[in-house]
DNA sequence: ATCCTAACTGATACTCGGTATCGTTAGCCG
DNA sequence: CGGCTAACGATACCGAGTATCAGTTAGGAT
């Protein structure tokens, strides 16, 4: 692994700051996806001296460093999910906002058989699939 | 086909206004995908007399009755593109913001597949994917 | 240990896409 | 034609995300 909160040359140092640490480890805690707003409100509840814009900053360069990923939510809102710094998919549960893996291989291969007939090339950071889990009411 | 702009009981009546025939014939004649805003400004430019909430409201209903596919756009944006009034997915060029059809079978392959793996429920409406087509530069 | 500097912060103002409101206009059915 | 009411345009509003900026602080240099 190569990335983390304090790096890197080439865009400048980066520093451990202890916002930084406090949006992280909410982001890790929540185990679910949550909204920036979301999260804000709850580092305020701790800790009222957190600012909105650095709970958006921190999200933004947690999402650059892999740490996070960032998914559509329904209203233009974005939603956030801690993640290990390795590329995979995701399920989210538009009802609960649970995340779940994918198997790759599956993906990969619509992929690559997308390409092969289509001439298209897919992003690959915005191939994730919302949806209702099985534990969830089908609200809506 | 049972849509249309004119329609239907349940709902109550709707009517074939000017206004929604110029939204649905530049969302049609734009080929591509737009914006809401982008639709508006062109409108504005030949016809001064349609309102931004009008174009936003037709849009929603031409989502409603199949006569249009909304799609997430880049900085939370909606964007808008013409179709016929069944169901099917889209390739999205994030670059020139051409639509390919995507051949449903292949998609949903991976539908049951991940249905029967995850017990999830994906939402069909979401199941458009981004990427970049062959014809553009891979610009960003 | 302390100093220095620039990365970072919080407050606040702003942008902008989308929505709600409301008085007016105009489809469409009789 | 006349009336009912869906739909309209203007405008105010909302809320997520961004820009700005003076003050703060992490962390390498001394």
């Amino acid at each position: 692994m190569t990335g983390g909160l304090v790096a890197q040359s080439s865009v400048g140092p980066r520093r451990l700051t202890t916002q930084r640490q406090l949006v992280a480890s909410a982001l890790h805690e929540a185990g679910r996806t949550v909204s920036a707003a979301e999260l804000f409100a709850g580092l305020r509840g701790n800790n009222p001296r957190i600012g909105r814009a650095t709970v958006f900053r921190t999200l933004d360069l947690l999402v650059e460093i892999g740490l996070a990923q960032r998914f559509e939510g329904d209203g233009h809102v974005y939603l956030y999910t801690s993640c290990a710094p390795i590329h995979h998919h995701h399920l989210v549960c538009r009802v609960c906002g649970g995340t779940t893996d994918i198997d790759d291989a599956e993906v990969d291969a619509l992929i690559r058989s997308v390409h092969r007939r289509h001439d298209f090339v897919l992003d690959h950071a915005s191939l994730d699939f919302y949806g209702t889990c099985s534990s969830c009411p089908a609200a809506k």
